[in-house]
DNA sequence: ACATGGTAGACCTAAGAGGTCTATATTCAA
DNA sequence: TTGAATATAGACCTCTTAGGTCTACCATGT
């Protein structure tokens, strides 16, 4: 039997985590010690009014960025940007990285699973994208290295 | 300024691509020359009655498979199953592998896209996906080549 | 005291994923 | 020649999510 409804929780690289990884970048290029408003952020990148709060909030409550409540308050980052991975990113404002569903929920997808020969195929390229992923830090694309031009976040 | 609502066109490894590469295995598996038709394939395969009908218009489509109408008919591999990539089948049931929008639209997804430094990292961890499983196989699968078992395909 | 911030949450809309069904044309075989 | 078994083409349905907007509330610096 297949099961009845359970949902997607698959791979979804869209403007959650966009905005997150601009916003931190963008975190990561201010002075030491700096605290920025999310309207600030918003602004600066191109991010809907509000839509941040929520992002914010998630990575607040994931332990990437410090938020400052009341007057003059914002965000920093919680860490150096170094020690920021982009799966990090990605599992704190979305979820965890999975190509296929029946590598999270096994038989209860498919009654085939212990038997299946598709299942390594995206269990390997699933682990591949990962590690790739957590070998990127924020540091890295603030710092812009290995890539087209200086980052935005000096204005 | 942001683009309007441009559907997700994301990576998204579901049912329809799980469901293909089951039923090409399953054709992969027959003896030469042998049709199958699709109530036999989805019965086989506990796929959902009538649903691989509109993948198999797809993978006829893409010339993956060959479609015979009529009573006895069915439906066979186009060619032989080595020569069918899962990146192959993934793009014809669902569409080219893009992980993340920008690396499609452009400009007209994000202003920034031109001194963008996460683009590049994105587009890394695309070509990893896409070149993994432009090296697998149907074949592979058919045969559980590094795989945890044989096949369900002879039942 | 009050303007400026974050926090928490409701709410909305469009689109996609997955699934079901039917009308039609085609072909084999009795 | 007829009828059963096929694929083909398409409509249709439902549920969930992505993306976005807004408001009530609380905290805090000046």
């Amino acid at each position: 039997m297949r099961s009845k409804r359970e949902r997607s929780s698959l791979m979804n690289v869209g403007r959650r985590v966009d905005y997150a990884v601009r916003a931190l970048s963008y975190l990561a290029g201010q002075p030491e010690g700096r605290i920025v408003s999310r309207v600030d952020i918003e602004k600066k990148q191109d991010i809907p009014s509000y839509y941040l709060s929520k992002i914010m909030k998630d990575l607040v409550a994931g332990g990437l960025v410090q938020s400052h409540v009341g007057s003059k308050g914002g965000f920093s980052l919680a860490r150096p940007a170094e020690k920021i991975s982009v799966k990090e990113v990605y599992e704190t404002v979305e979820r965890p990285i999975v190509l296929m569903e029946c590598l999270q929920t096994g038989e209860s997808y498919c009654s085939f699973c212990s038997v299946c020969t598709q299942r390594s195929i995206w269990e390997v390229a699933q682990r591949l994208l990962a590690n790739y992923l957590a070998g990127v830090s924020i540091g890295d694309i603030a710092m812009g290295r290995g890539l087209t031009e200086q980052l935005s976040s000096h204005n």
